[in-house]
DNA sequence: CATTTCGTTTCATATATCGTAATGCTTGTC
DNA sequence: GACAAGCATTACGATATATGAAACGAAATG
């Protein structure tokens, strides 16, 4: 029996990493556009406001062209001005995400069950989708207000660094997976290896008990439950999740309770959405 | 007395309309970046997935430029591909409403009273907030299986032509009020007439009565109320609204039980939000 | 009041973007 | 299974367009 970091090292050497090694700019991408949506992404719950000269210094753009391309945002009503003239998120770039969440109405049907896990646990439970190297929640059931972050629909977080992220991992389906891992391993070279023994324990994990857990991998201060659910027919993957703050998360009741609770509530939870029959049950062959 | 049709043709007449007309294509403006955001924005609950050429035809653009713009949209992570080769919104379009979300954090404490209207209504109750000639709804709350739309975060609509957006019109003063009833005047002349009468007593009401009310002006099925809550520490406005299937809407509840109620709630919500004092009460004087 | 910082605009230049046309792929039909 | 048709993508030259330097006005800072 080989260590994990082995394990997940072979898994990631399987997978072809077609990455273009990022020639510099790529011909083939619209940098006006790539430039403007990464305006767009610096804000964060700790960045409201941001002003002209701040973002070229962020983006390393110069100061007329983040003019441009910030009137051109706010033309859009993407962004708005503050009195002091700096620029912030308008609340128009929800309806962008409207088709999302739209789309995903089956969420709705999930609420219920996740209630219970949140009464039941005291804590914060959440159904995240696998979007390239990141997971992203698209529902939040608990009491927003005890938590140090703010959680809601659009909080993304790492796949090898977290229990949501490992979970989903553990959706993917032989080449897929080492080919995720191997973009992952080029992408976050460290963090891939200094995390790689509890990443390949959580993937196997999920496959064979249905939950792995997270002691402040992501977040310092926030456990984690999770759990796959499954595949949707339009190819989302999804898994449920639940943090607790540490100070209130016992060890042996996150492994002996939560997570053998998370997994059969999950059982149920597949028979609720629209999952596509296939391996994503615990207890299937190794990978 | 005039009408109210006349009330809001002289209020618009009083606006200044600084919209630069429209020369074709303005110099200062990015079109890559715009045209980009438009690809974006071409989805909906009801457009799930785009071709190539059926964006291409929507927005008159050559079909190799799309497909370098959909590229661009797809190494950045807001669009994926289907099976077919066609292009979705990906989850995390999601990401770029998280700063927006959290930076309403107060919505949470809002949300047990509107639970209450809901429940006691049985229809859905929202946030809503202005952005330019729109309103978009932050929160949701009530059963959201029971609509033929899907009442989420993102939603948005018009503002002269809604109860939501007829709120948030009275929570403007002066001038403001004027010039925002010219921009829209002349972005939507035809619809701008034909509703002037509603939209003018509407927004009167709302600052004698505390609420309007609407049935279908904007979804042919919905009878809405609505109610200005006030203006937020960072120049949000925002309307609390509650709508209903027609067909469970008897006029009398509406504009003599749940409107006093919605505004009577707004009252108490008013002291739990971050909203600035001032002339958001009702009972203020006309303009 | 002087000085610095910042945001916007102007303008010439370089180049990134566009559209045409050709290629290659998939889909549908016989 | 072969052919045809439709669609998406790529290549490439022409051109519109975005860029950065510099200048300007405004606002904050000393």
């Amino acid at each position: 029996m080989t260590d994990g970091r082995t394990t997940l090292n072979q898994w990631a050497d399987a997978g072809r990493c077609d990455l273009p090694r990022d020639t510099g700019t790529d011909q083939a991408l619209s940098s006006t556009l790539i430039r403007g949506l990464e305006i767009l992404a610096l804000y964060s719950d700790s960045e409201i406001s941001l002003s002209n000269s701040e973002i070229a210094r962020r983006l390393g753009l110069n100061r007329a062209t983040v003019s441009r391309l910030c009137k051109t945002l706010v033309h859009m009503g993407y962004l708005r001005r503050d009195p002091k003239g700096a620029f912030r998120l308008a609340p128009r770039i929800l309806s962008l995400s409207y088709p999302v969440l739209a789309a995903t109405r089956w969420r709705h049907r999930l609420v219920p069950p996740m209630r219970e896990l949140a009464e039941m646990s005291g804590g914060n439970v959440t159904l995240a989708v696998m979007t390239d190297d990141q997971f992203v929640q698209i529902q939040n059931v608990g009491n927003p207000t005890s938590f140090p972050h703010v959680p809601e629909s659009g909080v993304t977080g790492p796949l090898h660094r977290s229990a949501s992220g490992r979970a989903l991992l553990s959706l993917l389906e032989g080449q897929a997976l080492f080919d995720k891992l191997a973009e992952l391993r080029q992408k976050f070279p460290a963090e891939f290896e200094s995390h790689a023994e509890l990443t390949a324990a959580s993937i196997t994990r999920c496959r064979t008990e249905g939950f792995c857990t997270s002691y402040g991998d992501w977040r310092a201060n926030i456990v984690a439950v999770s759990t796959p659910l499954g595949v949707t027919d339009d190819g989302l993957r999804v898994a449920l999740s639940c943090g607790l703050p540490r100070f209130s998360a016992r060890e042996e009741y996150v492994e002996k309770d939560l997570g053998p609770r998370m997994a059969e509530a999950a059982k149920a939870m597949r028979l609720m959405g629209p999952f596509v029959p296939g391996p994503a049950e615990p207890g299937r062959a190794a990978i």
